[in-house]
DNA sequence: GATTATTTCAAACGTTCGTTTTAAAGTCAA
DNA sequence: TTGACTTTAAAACGAACGTTTGAAATAATC
């Protein structure tokens, strides 16, 4: 087999052009004849490989997602054997969600800022080959997660945890694609982000290391923040109006925390 | 003229169907022939009326954010004035800002769910033209919430709020625009949550309540988590490896907390 | 009611899309 | 070297895209 010569080669370099490209102009955007003149191999090389567009797309996140979520699962293996028996704390949860994922835009290896914000942005794909390819592909970590912060909080209702789960996937799926975002909405504030042409060895790795530590703490902030009230005053709008205290005060409940320990994260 | 009769009617049916459909299928998949037979109008209606297909796309836009943006602006406006000097509380500016969307979420007649759906799928949008279109619609009212935020947490370093009104930003459009995100990945385990595919006049009514009352603690807690310490510690992945620790755990530096006031939400 | 302006309509424009086809080139085992 | 198989290559496929055209229909102005 020329596998390893060529035949990988030409695969690899459809995947790399696809990865950026699809990043860079989203999906229906970017044109099979786009990415084969990138990666330099014709045009019905892509259908050949791959079988068709839509293919392409899903094994240029498989082939990231798999070392990702087995390195998420292998985490939580080992902190709840560590643990051995009592739950985790939530910010080690998080961690090891989380940071397994920031730890890929540090490492173009692994896919480095490209794959990270090609991810955040297709995660609000519309298309429905998209969202059942990530419901299975993410089906069993998810899960597995949950029920970890589950046992860590088990004084909050779960609902609640599920929800605050999908408020962090949020705000980090947006805090990595949308680094445009931020720029244009924010006035080009943040001096120090990475560039976001060139692919950006060290810049990505930075920008990766800078947004961890400082989405972190956010995260864990708004997962244990006090529980809402559940008696919701009907807020009417009115057109530049009257009311503006009710929910966004949250409820006067007992704050989210694990149970049998004190967290180190005070405010 | 006829505007009042049908050529405003022809508008608007024009704006509602390609507003919806840009909210299910994205900007790029739905095409003007999909448009035109959902709003039954002629093909060529769109060009007349509006240029071109990116022009609509922008004013299904602007007619929903001229609206909240403004809103926005008077809601801080009043805040301020009755506040006469003193720095308002980050509860009463992340009230004002994402309370008012919340609040279009309620109301059909101002967007509904399904624009607030559109808006969080469209703000990672690649493409220029829509960047740029959000950026001018937006900078007036960033820039002043901005602002608010600085006077609200002097003792915070500005770069930590933009970043965190970034975080805060995604959070929502997240919660928002991945309804079917959250479903697929927590296995539909949230139950009380709105359908779908019908409009839901009162669906989506219940849905943007619940969102906002749940959603708002969350951001609040973010908002004002400990700041992450600022030596990094150069973490190493090691492919299931030793570390799970450092920056996850944040800083043991002082909450963020607006200077004179003790805030209701203590945790 | 005649005239002007506005809006609708069917048809076609040229382009580009994802995919398929058919043949040539390359690779490897026997 | 032969023969089977894999990979590349150029060309073309039909379909769908956003947009334009020019005439018919409708509404507004005088």
């Amino acid at each position: 087999m020329t596998d390893q010569k060529n035949n990988l080669a030409t695969r690899e370099r459809i995947l790399d052009a696809a990865e950026w490209l699809f990043m860079e102009n989203g999906y229906e955007a970017t044109s099979m004849r786009l990415i084969t003149r990138a990666a330099a191999v014709n045009l019905a090389a892509v259908n050949y490989h791959f079988g068709s567009k839509e293919a392409l797309l899903c094994e240029v996140f498989r082939r990231r997602l798999a070392w990702i979520n087995q390195e998420r699962l292998q985490l939580l293996d080992r902190l709840e054997q560590e643990a051995n028996g009592s739950p985790l704390k939530p910010s080690q949860i998080l961690e090891a969600f989380f940071g397994t994922l920031l730890r890929v835009g540090e490492d173009p290896a692994l896919g480095g800022m490209t794959f990270l914000r090609l991810l955040g942005r297709t995660l609000t794909e519309p298309a429905e080959f998209v969202r059942s390819f990530f419901a299975t592909e993410y089906a069993a970590v998810i899960e597995r997660y949950k029920q970890a912060l589950f046992r860590a909080l088990p004084d909050v209702p779960r609902a609640e945890i599920v929800w605050r789960m999908h408020f962090m996937l949020g705000a980090m799926s947006y805090a990595i694609a949308g680094t445009d975002v931020i720029r244009v909405v924010t006035g080009h504030d943040v001096s120090d982000m990475a560039g976001e042409d060139e692919q950006g060895d060290e810049d990505g790795r930075m920008f990766a290391r800078r947004l961890a530590q400082r989405l972190m703490p956010f995260l864990l902030g708004g997962l244990r923040a006090p529980l809402p009230s559940f008696d919701v005053p009907a807020v009417r709008h009115a057109h530049a109006a009257s009311s503006i205290e009710d929910w966004a005060t949250g409820g006067r409940t007992a704050a989210i925390r694990p149970p049998n320990q004190s967290e180190e994260m005070q405010q």
